[in-house]
DNA sequence: TGTTGACTAATTGTATACAAACATTTAAAT
DNA sequence: ATTTAAATGTTTGTATACAATTAGTCAACA
């Protein structure tokens, strides 16, 4: 549905800050809707956790960083045992489209070290591109399903801007590691290699919002 | 809110069958409500996977036997991991929780033995409860959110209702196990107990679905 | 000057009306 | 008799109107 996507996107990139109140008349102007398709774009971003209701309408959801290191823990979870059943599951299809998506990955980290800024955007798409290849591979769909849930609330925060050269270059060899695993069909290495890599994303967005001190996107801790 | 816990009771009753249509007029009949709040309820339980869309309105989701395996891999991996949590950040009001639960969990299952079939209902929510106290000992809220979005699914099929005393007992037993790990701040013996259990429920689900071959439950595998 | 109360404005929750899409049935033609 | 096409009826998707609740402001009294 398109009023979901817009918001939902709207969240992702910071158009709407957290604990900023939704008004459904002003959305609905915006996207040249009525507020009915509105307020069901809404309810589903509430049932997945984005926004949270107020006493009147709902306002986009805080993150502390306790909240980021338990998504983290979670994320890692899960996708370490997506990682473990890609090892078993694979086909010759899925490790075609994780090469693919690593070959793109690497190409536009070379891009990035040209100082080509508008790279972020497909290092982004092609990392994701490469973790839906292990949980696709992975055949179970409902842990796709959750994955994908957990997935968005880090992308709020942006932290692939804060990345150095070195970092990228070593999730890219993370990423290489990962797939010889799930090819040699080695779920254990395939798990443990997949909790070092999501465990390294999880530092690096707790150093980037440490260093952020009283960032609006940041729930103060009580 | 009203009309969405309405519905998925229904659903887990077994009101609706799986692959039915459900029909917004007659749904906001029932509930003397119009049709746009039963909208807003049908969007939610779509976002949770419990229904799923059609080419006009949504129908109750179907679960094969493989899906059942992969929500209760899911679920072993999640409880698993909030039952090793709980052992580290269990304080001793959790421990009481817990013990109560437990305590009425034994009181319900004597009940059932004296042939009492009225107690089945409780025998099912202090389970839930004991489940509960555990995820919330963990204190990680995420996990917590995901984990009951996924208990819901196997409710659908109201095993509960063929376990024998043996069973019943043995269930109870494994309780006690993960709280005595629980207690003894012993994480990876509180995960391992938790593995078990839920592993146990599994395969009597999947024996249950076994057994009534061709259940309107289940879609047939392909 | 600070606090409380009432009034007003704005925004959500619900209901209903209307339009569009889809299914079903019937009739006609091959 | 079977297949196709058209028409009708049912149901969803969207818009809008109305009611109810909340927040905000202004004034009055302590």
């Amino acid at each position: 549905m398109y009023a979901y996507e817009f918001i939902k996107d709207s969240i992702i990139q910071g158009k709407f800050e957290p604990g900023m109140r939704l008004g459904e008349e002003s959305l609905a102007k915006e996207l040249n809707l009525s507020r009915t398709p509105v307020r069901e774009a809404i309810k589903q971003l509430e049932a997945e956790g984005l926004v949270v209701p107020l006493k009147r309408g709902v306002s986009v959801r805080h993150f502390s960083k306790e909240d980021i290191r338990q998504i983290y823990d979670l994320r890692t979870l899960l996708e370490g045992y997506g990682a473990s059943q890609a090892a078993i599951h694979r086909t010759g299809e899925d490790l075609k489209r994780m090469e693919a998506a690593n070959a793109l990955y690497e190409k536009a980290i070379d891009k990035y070290l040209e100082s080509d800024m508008n790279s972020i955007k497909e290092i982004v798409d092609m990392n994701q591109e490469f973790h839906d290849a292990i949980v696709n591979a992975s055949k179970n769909s409902h842990i796709q399903f959750h994955i994908s849930k957990v997935v968005v609330v880090p992308l709020v925060f942006r932290s692939f801007n804060w990345y150095n050269p070195y970092q990228l270059k070593q999730s890219l060899e993370v990423h290489k590691i990962i797939h010889n695993a799930v090819r040699n069909k080695e779920p254990e290495r395939a798990r443990i290699a997949m909790h070092e890599h999501i465990y390294q994303g999880r530092d690096h967005v707790l150093r980037h919002l440490g260093q952020i001190k009283n960032s609006h996107l940041l729930k103060e801790e009580v």
